[in-house]
RNA sequence: GGGCGAUUAGCUCAGUUGGUUAGAGCGCCACGUUGACAUCGUGGAGGUCACAGAUUCGAGUUCUGUAUCGCCCA
């Protein structure tokens, strides 16, 4: 006998061990049956699985198991990512933190090592995590990025395109965290508003002329950066960039609301003034620019020109602007312009270096405000307004950006993007939901170079080594040394000779593999390796090839590449998707999937992405212990449409009661909470005190999987009423024209969704298929097909082929559900397996072990027939409206109904044999069928005019007069409204001209049927009322 | 500033190419423990489909604009 309840707890671990016995998630690369592959997002290192990864995974699987289901030779290549920035600033935080240390006093070797620790710690929990979600990869493959086996799809890749010319060093303004000390990428960068000043500078003018001004003032909100600058310029046209920006707002005047012309107004008023007030010396100044005249920087007394650049906005600030090149993206770009010297005056840590004069050494702030008292001093400040400024930050260690010129590796894009491009827009890529094509597209048009070099430990070490400041003559030297090493090696070194100076060159050597003979070899030539390593992204590219072996031609990747499909979520679509298009295309020659799939984000009741900094971010295992596996999976599914992101919110669990307690901003970043149902505290993961720690933890979770849950609970115990009642059952072939109509109609709802939940699945509407499934098991599947199954199962005449019909029945929603619901599906199939091994309609078959490796059901179309779905449904009616009568007269459901239909012949020979139904289904005594059939004495009827059918309940033992009487009331009451409504818009002439006849024509029939119907009703109420009365 | 998306019941969401009276789950109310299931069953209440226009005989659905929210890019 099987449990009353699904003891996830208790089962799913067992089911994983069969399944990884059995190797049923084990793909062979030798197989002949047709490849599907999918490589996993990997997950990075730095911390446990979200809900996020969860629905990620999910999706995944469910896809996975479908095919497998299908015949294919499935490959689920799992892995995790090492997420270079992030899991080195998580170890060097915590360092920090707990040991009051940092990466420097640890030293390189020591710090990667603490880092490895960490790595295999996470990777373990989530490893666990995936499992026990159910997760079907092949982890007899497991791959992690910087394992072998990837790095040398990184050293290949990289030695590829230094060969290609692809790969190239420059100086370049980067986003410098100074705090980590490595760039970071504009993605690891967001901006925080925050109250600053805008400083007022007067730089002096070296020997003006008559009638020129003898400062040039300037404005700025980073004043200490006045030490690397190299310029002060003004815009080449000033008349005309007053012009345009007048032309702007006028345009913008004549669109603008009522509301808005005053302010708009305005500015052109102010700016008309300024024109008048500030031109004559734009120009004046523009002219000196002309003539090559200088200013001398204050405080470090540098001589700089006066140039002219339409960077200078003379509607903004005092119309001059100061040009920092190696401070500032725009002013990089005026330096580049106008080939100014570019002055770095920070050291790596954010101090002041020796450019920086007497400053030298200062953090910046303290240089700021040095600065701005010396200047004071020298009466060289202005004023200083209050002002909002824009700060970048870095999402990785939280300090400000400070933008830094440095040496840096960079990937030219154009080609390679080029051909990611082609790629999705002649379709060899398909993206859905489509609309990311666009930002696809848009963000490859740009063809920006990337930037690789990191200047971090963890990661893959560039592979180049170098050495600079060389004369040409012993460039040409060392490169011969390195031809001869080359022919030693072959196809190992690569090397090129670019300038790194006025007048010395530098070589750079890019070693192929991870040989320590060659690199020693190498650097036995005064080579030295760079320090740096790659962006993570670089490696996370390769992926789909590296995981199967590239560069090796292995079985693996002739079988398995291009994987089929990717799975992912939207932020990473550019840096991730686009990148895996252009490096499968340039090392393997094709893509790396056929179609990639963009899954909603999940966000938490407040409309906030779910994260552990926010104290919202919910764990899957957390879900499963108190829902199982399979309702995470399938509460999970069933968000999934096609929209850009879903809500879920959340609640604290008490772990005393159990009761749920919603998150607000307020309770969830508390240490501690008391649950207002028992009174008891709990701890959250902010507690820090050791008091706090002591208190049992509650957990973040969500009942919206509370449904899901019910669902598991409903699908188990309809299974175990079929499980009951299979004793004795024959496997027999079935001849189903003979069937009665509820084994027909059962067939053919199992072929409509079937075909469904198939389609659905290949279209990845997962909510889609959750709903169908969930709706066809549930309302279908056991309330009725089960409830109507009770009688024939205890009849002996009926009881085999219903076996038969209702262990096929379950047998397809179990092969359907598998996908979503892997566990309890699999435990169904195990009970069923021993009392029916051999089921199926019309013709039994051996089934295997495992549902999970069983076949997928296809549609039986030829079961589909509308009719019998008509005729069933005009039962369900019937039924239906018994129940309603009952419930509006307070009938206890142990009180039997006598009940009399009215309807025609055809359906009389329809409800005739399945009267005994009505019995389970409304506790119904079906007295009379048939079209002569006559109301009861006394009598409660409910007239079905789309079918033609007229269900009476005899009340005499029960009537409730009063609650009768309302009843009709209220239907009176609707009926009349609708028929108001019918008869104004037939009494509309142009409705009755203009729209179609069918529409017409079926309004008019609709409103002779409503009519109808009135007059039975009212004629009820009067019958009653004479009665009452 | 540009792009993408959302706004439907108290909450989370469905709603096909425009066409009866806009649906589900949870929550709420009433009744109920009959041998699969109270993690259940039956019935009920609850909606100006964000707002304003336009197209149309007819708009939750199409178009334009506004507001609010979210994400991406600059």
């Amino acid at each position: 006998m099987i449990p009353i309840r699904f003891e996830h707890a208790d089962a799913a671990a067992g089911i994983l061990q069969q399944w990884e016995a059995a190797k049923c998630s084990h793909a062979e690369a030798s197989s002949d049956k047709p490849p599907f592959s999918i490589v996993i997002p990997p997950p990075n290192v730095t911390g446990a699985l979200h809900l996020g990864h969860g629905l990620n995974n999910t999706l995944q699987d469910i896809v996975v198991r479908r095919k497998r289901m299908q015949g294919f030779e499935t490959l689920w290549m799992p892995g995790t990512d090492h997420a270079g920035i992030a899991t080195q600033a998580v170890v060097e935080r915590r360092l920090k933190e707990n040991e009051n240390q940092t990466r420097h006093d640890l030293g390189r070797e020591a710090l990667v090592e603490r880092i490895w620790q960490w790595k295999d710690q996470y990777e373990q929990r989530i490893l666990g995590q995936l499992k026990r979600m159910g997760c079907s990869c092949d982890w007899s493959r497991l791959r992690f990025t910087l394992d072998p086996i990837c790095a040398a799809a990184v050293r290949a890749t990289f030695f590829d395109l230094f060969g290609k010319q692809f790969i190239y060093r420059g100086k370049r303004l980067v986003n410098w965290d100074t705090f980590l000390q490595t760039a970071v990428s504009d993605d690891e960068v967001f901006n925080e508003t925050k109250k600053g000043h805008f400083y007022h500078l007067s730089y002096p003018v070296i020997d003006p002329k008559a009638g020129e001004p003898k400062t040039i003032e300037i404005a700025t909100t980073r004043p200490e950066t006045m030490l690397g600058d190299t310029a002060v310029a003004v815009h080449p046209d000033p008349a005309s960039a007053f012009d345009r920006v007048a032309e702007g707002l006028k345009e913008k005047l004549a669109e603008a609301s009522g509301k808005e012309k005053p302010l708009i107004e305005k500015q052109i008023a102010a700016l008309e003034k300024r024109r008048a007030a500030m031109l004559p010396s734009l120009i004046q100044l523009r002219d000196m620019a002309a003539d090559g005249r200088h200013i001398r920087l204050p405080l470090l007394d540098r001589e700089i020109p006066i140039v002219a650049d339409e960077w200078a906005k003379p509607e903004m600030g005092t119309g001059c602007v100061k040009i920092t090149p190696a401070h500032d993206p725009n002013d990089y770009e005026v330096g580049l312009r106008c080939e100014l010297p570019m002055i770095n005056v920070l050291n790596p840590d954010g101090t002041i270096n020796a450019d920086g004069g007497k400053y030298e050494g200062l953090t910046i702030p303290a240089a700021r405000k040095a600065v701005v008292a010396d200047l004071d001093e020298l009466g060289l400040l202005g004023e200083v307004e209050d002002r909002e400024i824009e700060l970048p930050i870095s999402d990785r260690s939280k300090t400000p950006i400070e933008p830094y010129l440095a040496d840096q590796w960079f990937v030219a894009m154009d080609t390679l993007a080029q051909s990611a491009m082609d790629a999705v827009t002649d379709e060899r890529v398909q993206i859905y939901p489509e609309r990311y094509r666009k930002g696809y597209l848009d963000w490859l048009s740009e063809k920006r170079d990337w930037p690789v070099s990191r200047q971090l430990w963890w990661g893959h070490r560039i592979p180049i080594w170098s050495t600079g400041g060389l004369s040409q003559s012993d460039a040409n030297e060392l490169s011969s040394k390195l031809e001869k090493l080359a022919e030693q090696h072959p196809d190992q070194i690569s090397h090129r000779i670019d300038p790194d100076g006025e007048e010395t060159v530098a070589v750079f050597v890019c070693v192929r593999d991870e040989d320590a003979t060659v690199e020693a070899d190498v650097e036995a030539l005064g080579l030295v390796q760079d320090p740096d390593v790659l962006d993570t992204w670089f490696s996370s590219a390769l992926w789909p090839h590296s995981t199967l072996g590239w560069p090796a031609e292995t079985a693996e990747l002739a079988k398995f590449y291009p994987t089929s499909t990717l799975i992912t979520s939207r932020d990473i679509i550019t840096l991730w998707v686009a990148r895996m298009v252009l490096m499968g295309l340039n090392n393997v020659g094709e893509v790396p999937f056929n179609e990639v799939f963009i899954h909603p984000k999940i966000l938490d009741g407040l409309g906030e992405t779910m994260s552990k900094s926010k104290g919202n971010g919910v764990d899957p295992n957390d879900v499963i212990d108190k829902f199982g596996p399979d309702a995470l999976r399938f509460g999970l599914a069933r968000l999934a449409g096609d929209t850009q992101d879903v809500r879920m919110p959340v609640q604290y669990e008490c772990p005393a009661c159990e009761k749920l307690i919603d998150q607000t901003k307020k309770n969830r970043s508390l240490p501690k909470l008391d649950c207002p149902a028992c009174g008891k505290p709990f701890s959250t993961q902010w507690a820090e005190t050791a008091e706090d720690q002591a208190l049992p933890k509650g957990a973040v979770v969500s009942e919206r999987f509370e449904t899901a849950r019910n669902f598991v609970n409903k699908l188990w115990n309809a299974s175990r009423f079929v499980l009951m009642n299979l004793e004795g059952f024959t496997p027999q072939p079935i001849d189903v024209a003979t069937l009665p109509i509820e084994d027909k109609w059962l067939l053919s709802r199992l072929a409509s969704v079937t075909q469904q939940v198939s389609e659905g699945i290949d279209r990845y509407q997962y909510s889609e298929v959750a709903r169908i499934l969930y709706d066809f098991a549930w309302d279908e599947f056991c309330s009725f097909y089960v409830e109507i199954a009770k009688p024939r199962l205890s009849d002996p005449e009926q009881k085999q082929v219903t076996q038969n019909v209702i262990a096929h029945g379950l047998d397809q929603l179990l092969r359907l559900l598998h996908p979503i619901m892997p566990f309890v599906t699999e435990s169904v199939w195990g009970y069923l397996g021993e009392l029916a091994p051999s089921r199926g309609v019309p013709e039994p078959v051996e089934v295997g072990r495992f549902v999970m490796t069983s076949s997928w059901p296809v549609a039986q179309t030829e079961h589909h027939d509308v009719q019998i779905e008509r005729q069933f449904s005009e039962f369900q009616k019937i039924v239906a409206a018994i129940r309603q009568i009952r419930a509006s007269q307070n009938i206890k459901p142990s009180d039997t109904v006598p009940v009399a239909i009215r309807c025609d012949e055809s359906s009389r020979e329809l409800l005739e044999p399945m009267a005994a139904y009505f019995k389970g289904l409304a506790s119904a005594d079906i007295v009379a069928i048939g079209s002569d059939v006559k109301p009861f004495e006394t009598d409660a009827h409910i007239g079905l005019a789309d079918v033609n059918v007229d269900v009476h309940v005899d009340l005499e033992k029960f009537i409730d007069v009063e609650a009768e009487l309302a009843r009709l009331e209220k239907s009176v009451g609707q009926i009349a409204g609708q028929i108001t409504a019918k008869e104004n818009k037939l009494n509309n002439e142009s409705f009755v001209s203009r729209a179609p006849k069918e529409i017409v024509d079926k309004e008019r029939e609709s409103l002779v049927m409503l009519r109808e119907q009135y007059t039975s009703v009212t004629n009820d109420i009067t019958r009653l009322q004479a009665k009452k009365g």
